[in-house]
DNA sequence: AAATATATTGCAAAAAACAGCAATATTTAA
DNA sequence: TTAAATATTGCTGTTTTTTGCAATATATTT
């Protein structure tokens, strides 16, 4: 029966896409990169099926436009320019702004006089550039970044705890650190974590770390949390702490935005 | 019933298809990125579960994402550059050239397995930069810059002595130090002076510096003075110790220079 | 040194890209 | 308007890329 097996593709046609029929391949074009701006990332197989033409010409429409720089073709689709890194050009602090923000809901903490201590991390890194110079500190770090950050401050006497110094964190770390953290009691740490989630508490990847981390927070009246909120609800193998020993918990959200809600009810200032 | 047909393969097509979770290669290349830069440190199998890819696919991935210097891939996973790249940008040492002959010459005595300390100030630096990666060794250091340059030497375990952070000479300074340094003994430490004279022995401007150096030539069996020419015959308010004290003078001069005569009968080795 | 984990290599299946060709559509010229 | 010229599109078979697997080699840990 062809001739129903046409009327029909017809109308499933004028159904899914009802212009087909005046598409020309300059609106197809369009029709392309409006998809991909939308969504970053096209299929030229998705392509194919929605604009209803053969994968071929997709394909050729594709080529066509990452020839005028408009899109860039890639195996299999196509992305947006500003997709692909190419550029060497980054900053080297992933989501920056972001920790910045942290860094500074962090800072209001402070009060003359205090005695904190700083770990590592990139956001806690900011912490210590972002410390406000008004205010005369002892800060404890374990982090050879952020003590070098620190040694810019007039105003931040820096005590280094000492130990073995692990290659990927930039920390000191090993027993010799936790025997020193034992003999203080700071009034904040600031601590970052590698992985958060409200059930499953702190986590890390690394195991020395974790044991770094323990001796910090023993080693603190109070623990401040500092985390980007990309890293709620992820965990890892080892585990730091539950939620419960965290005093505050700052991210870059509100306080009383929906990703949050998991940590409301557990007697944790959010910041 | 062909509508009925068509109308139900479509169904069936989302059912048992619902979105294939095609990725393109950008995409996971992107996400890898990110995962990189939010958590530090990635484990591979880690990606390959996240990415539901094979580790085989992630490995690749992260290959390409390093030959293209977006991140830096090690032994089963990948660290952000962040990590790894303390691009040093020194541009105002002074003497570099001299200072990079006494480093080289200073690293001839080292030996496998040796316990060595490496003490602050820019020559000292250029030792740790210097540091033959042949050599297994471990490294004890008071100056934050020694520290994060040993970071980078895969050959080294490094050990930083805290304390007290002196904010220009970038070391750690002050009781802390001294009692950690007390329970040490090194095989060599390699030293800075501020100025040495064959007759008053190494002075310095700074007198807590001058007790940590102190501190550093008990800890140590030998001790190597390295000093560029210059400092020669000269002094200040306040001694570290007697030449008597040294082993090893290095200096970016032959062994048998003029200019060296008036150390050349006080048991020191000349380098 | 043994045991485990990770890398490397070659290979094969699947997907995608490509090139050439024929059919159709569109434009141009008479 | 018609006919020729040109462009577009879909199809075919071939080549290339991507991916996962297995065997082997290397690195790391105990």
């Amino acid at each position: 029966m062809k001739v129903n097996g046409i009327i029909w593709n017809c109308f499933l046609l004028l159904i899914l896409n009802p212009n087909k029929n005046l598409m020309l391949k300059e609106e197809r074009q369009h029709a392309i990169l409006n998809e991909v701006e939308l969504h970053n990332r096209v299929l030229l197989t998705d392509l194919a099926e929605k604009l209803d033409v053969s994968i071929d010409t997709v394909r050729r429409d594709v080529k066509e436009l990452d020839a005028e720089n408009l899109l860039t073709k890639v195996h299999g689709g196509a992305v947006s320019l500003g997709f692909v890194n190419h550029s060497p050009a980054r900053s080297n602090v992933y989501a920056l702004d972001k920790k910045v923000g942290i860094a500074k809901k962090a800072s209001t903490l402070l009060r003359n006089n205090s005695v904190i201590l700083i770990d590592g991390g990139t956001t806690c890194l900011e912490l210590a550039r972002l410390l406000p110079t008004n205010i005369k500190l002892t800060c404890f770090t374990l982090s050879l970044p952020v003590a070098m950050e620190l040694l810019g401050k007039p105003n931040v006497e820096t005590i280094f705890i000492g130990g073995t110094l692990s290659r990927d964190s930039q920390i000191a770390v090993g027993a010799n650190t936790i025997n020193a953290l034992a003999q203080i009691k700071v009034d904040y740490s600031f601590i970052g974590t590698g992985y958060v989630d409200a059930e499953f508490g702190l986590t890390e990847f690394d195991w020395e770390v974790v044991q770094t981390k323990k001796a910090v927070i023993n080693a603190s009246k109070k623990t401040v949390l500092l985390c980007i909120s990309e890293k709620l609800n992820s965990q890892h193998r080892f585990k730091t702490c539950d939620l419960n020993v965290i005093s505050t918990m700052v991210t870059e959200l509100e306080p009383w935005d929906k990703k949050l809600d998991a940590f409301k009810n557990m007697n944790i200032q959010l910041l």
